[in-house]
RNA sequence: CGGGGCGUGGCGCAGCCUGGCAAGCGCACCUGCCUUGGGAGCAGGGGGUCGGCCGUUCAAGUCGGCUCGCCCCGACCA
């Protein structure tokens, strides 16, 4: 940790006032550039890339395939479906030095459609699910809480393409599926709800929350047969029991769009019966930095962040308790190339700080396994294995820790 | 966009109301000594011209105007 990019601050930025904002800034996790706009660190970076590496295994997995749109899109595309005039000045706009309008793309309907209707010709090509994760920019009326509404940020979004509205269906479930095995492998409690399908259109609409205190949507949870809602008069039909009410953070939202894009885009194919038909869409998306920050705002405590193993940056931590004594440094030294030679992606705080400044700061970026090594090591061989969110501790002779955090790891990962 | 708040070394703040001639405190940073199981101690040191512009005044961080930026609340959203 000592070449470990990872700014952390003691106190509280003045900026920032929810939780998830805070830690991540304080953490060394993100640094702001603009209102809404933000670098990610390293150890940001990581924990990003570890809920985008979920992502893609379950989008894959359900058989989408993956590609890459430009986020630089041409006005006519958007002009195509209405939305140049309907979107307002959130889209962001911006001409070429021809004087061309463009936008830069806030989500990916008229991109996709477009390569749809050039090149889905029969039926025979469909189902078709392509998705991409990429950055979108919305110029939000008022960005807020950290990276939670940015107006830069990373999105996956997946487009599925089929022959009918049956197809549609099964298409939606599959990524329905989808999005429960993403939120649960990411380690979060999570609720989908039906929901208004805004300026996106369509008719079927899912919304996907992790519940957290600090959530903006209120939703309306059953417990006994765990359907949930957004408006509370619709009383689980199921049960007829009483509801809970929970707050969530919205990190997905799926649609069942119709033909609303493919109509008036003109994106036809021929179908078994010889005759020409417009493709039925759905749309499919995770807020990737969202995800981050939910996670956050579910899993921390007084002391920082508490990650899920599945996102955590790294997943364990090395402290020798004094760099300066020889036993220490060897056997924290030892310790973390073994873990490291185990597949634990690990790290080594070898800073020469007091024992009391590293805990702190192993606790504020929540990594969820410390090994401490200290003097204990030096007279019986043993070391302390702690979980950063339960607080328990664990003595282990220095040679039996990676098979313990072996066993720690699975029971995490559930 | 409406309402509220804030901009003073990297971070957190004081000073501004009641202009005044040395811009200060804590943390962080650098050097040395010492220390290392919950953000150690001592000594020494570097860094700001007070968001920007215009004005008032003998004198502006402090007063006035304009402007830019950031945060929070509201209407919208992954």
């Amino acid at each position: 940790m000592s070449l470990l990019f990872a700014p952390t601050m003691r106190e509280d930025p003045q900026e920032a006032e929810v939780v998830s904002h805070r830690l991540m800034l304080r953490g060394g996790f993100i640094r702001q550039l603009s209102a809404g706009v933000y670098t990610f660190l390293p150890l940001g970076w990581r924990t990003l890339e570890k809920i985008i590496r979920i992502v893609r295994e379950e989008m894959n997995r359900a058989g989408g395939q993956e590609l890459l749109m430009p986020a630089m899109q041409p006005a006519e595309l958007w002009k195509e479906t209405g939305r140049w005039d309907l979107y307002g000045p959130e889209l962001v706009r911006f001409q070429d030095r021809r004087g061309r309008d463009f936008c830069l793309g806030p989500t990916h309907e008229e991109v996709i459609t477009d390569l749809a209707r050039r090149e889905i010709r029969s039926y025979r090509q469909l189902p078709l699910m392509l998705y991409q994760i990429q950055t979108k920019f919305r110029d939000e009326i008022r960005p807020r809480f950290g990276i939670m509404r940015a107006r830069e940020f990373i999105m996956k979004d997946l487009y599925s393409f089929d022959r009918d509205v049956e197809g549609l269906r099964v298409s939606y479930q599959k990524m329905y599926e989808a999005y429960c095995r993403v939120f649960s492998r990411c380690g979060l409690r999570y609720i989908a709800v039906p929901a208004e399908s805004g300026v996106i259109g369509g008719d079927v609409s899912h919304e996907f929350l992790i519940l957290a205190e600090s959530g903006e949507e209120k939703v309306f949870v059953c417990p006994s047969c765990n359907n949930a809602t957004t408006v509370e008069e619709a009383v689980c039909p199921q049960c007829g029991g009483f509801l809970e009410e929970k707050r969530g953070i919205e990190v997905g939202h799926i649609f069942q769009l119709g033909t609303k894009y493919s109509e008036p885009m003109k994106a036809y194919f021929v179908d078994r019966d010889g005759k020409e038909k417009p493709l039925v869409m759905g749309c499919y998306g995770i807020g990737i930095g969202r995800t981050m920050a939910a996670a956050i705002e579910a899993n921390h405590d007084e002391k920082g962040i508490c990650w899920p193993i599945s996102l955590a940056p790294y997943e364990v931590v090395v402290i020798p308790v004094n760099m300066k004594k020889e036993g220490h440094r060897q056997a924290a030294e030892e310790l973390y190339g073994k873990l490291c030679q185990s597949g634990f992606e690990a790290v080594i705080d070898d800073r020469e700080e007091s024992a009391g400044y590293k805990f702190t700061e192993a606790d504020l970026i929540g990594f969820p396994l410390h090994i401490i090594v200290g003097e204990r090591m030096e007279r019986s061989g043993r070391v302390e294995v702690k979980l950063r969110r339960t607080h328990e501790r664990f003595e282990v002779q220095k040679d039996d820790v990676c098979e313990l955090l072996e066993k720690i790891r699975k029971e995490l990962l559930g």
